[in-house]
DNA sequence: AACTTAATCAACCGCAGCTAT
DNA sequence: GATAGCTGCGGTTGATTAAGT
């Protein structure tokens, strides 16, 4: 028995190596880009270790998914994003995933994120002004399935709101493509991070600050296998 | 300036399904 | 058919940052 979760999961493939958990520091973020760089990903476990990674393959298929496969998009979920969102998942409900498939470079975890957050957060406070104008519905929680199949009207009949709420004019902390290592490295990732790799930093115009994109990283990988 | 609350996102966990043995 | 391992999915949580008081 006990073929579910526990063995693969992140609980423990194997017992005598201890396995990293938490946030990704950027020495892990290039060894996973290199080895997929390399040999190609999938059989994370085997991955994980060949790649000399302390994280189960678990994460380390979660961490490229998510945030280092080259072609994610981060952020900036456009209206036309939005309203596909909202079309599939009125249709499919939570399967993000699916969702997901039909959005490239969005990943089934963002917009999981991105339904939760805003338009759950959205239909709740549509849900309070149209429940205290009708008085009797007493359910203040927001159920998915529910959210789904009401999130037509609430957004047909509210167009305007939306717009209030839209991304666009919502600052996010990352912009498309780049990740700011400062932001979203714990404190005590960042400078070892900064001192062991001498990655050349884009400048944001803006304000002036140091980051890591994207294309840094990639560079980089590049320059650590000498091409 | 200090503190509190809200918002956001990355990552973990548990479960289910699939495949190989 | 039973068992074991792996992958993928969806839900949840913790950390960090931003906004408000």
């Amino acid at each position: 028995m006990e073929k579910r979760g526990g063995s693969s999961g992140g609980s423990g493939s194997s017992v005598e190596a201890e396995v990293r958990k938490g946030p990704w520091t950027m020495e892990e973020d290039l060894i996973l880009i290199n080895y997929i760089a390399n040999h190609g990903d999938g059989v994370w476990n085997s991955l994980a270790k060949s790649a000399g990674l302390k994280r189960t393959g678990k994460s380390c298929r979660l961490r490229w998914l998510n945030y280092l496969r080259p072609d994610v998009r981060r952020g900036n979920i456009t209206p036309e994003e939005q309203l596909i969102i909202m079309e599939l998942h009125a249709k499919w409900g939570n399967r993000w995933s699916k969702i997901a498939k039909h959005l490239p470079g969005r990943t089934d975890n963002e917009i999981k994120n991105f339904w939760r957050t805003r338009i759950q957060k959205y239909i709740k406070q549509a849900d309070v002004t149209t429940t205290s104008s009708v008085g009797s519905h007493q359910s203040s929680e927001i159920n998915d399935q529910a959210a789904s199949t009401s999130s037509h009207n609430v957004f047909c009949a509210q167009d305007q709101a939306m717009e209030t709420y839209s991304p666009t004019t919502t600052s996010y902390q990352h912009t498309n493509m780049e990740f700011n290592y400062g932001g979203n490295y714990s404190a005590a990732a960042v400078p070892a991070a900064t001192t062991d790799y001498p990655i050349p930093m884009t400048v944001d115009d803006q304000t002036g600050e140091n980051y890591w994109g994207m294309d840094d990283i990639w560079s980089s990988m590049h320059l650590l296998n000498g091409n």
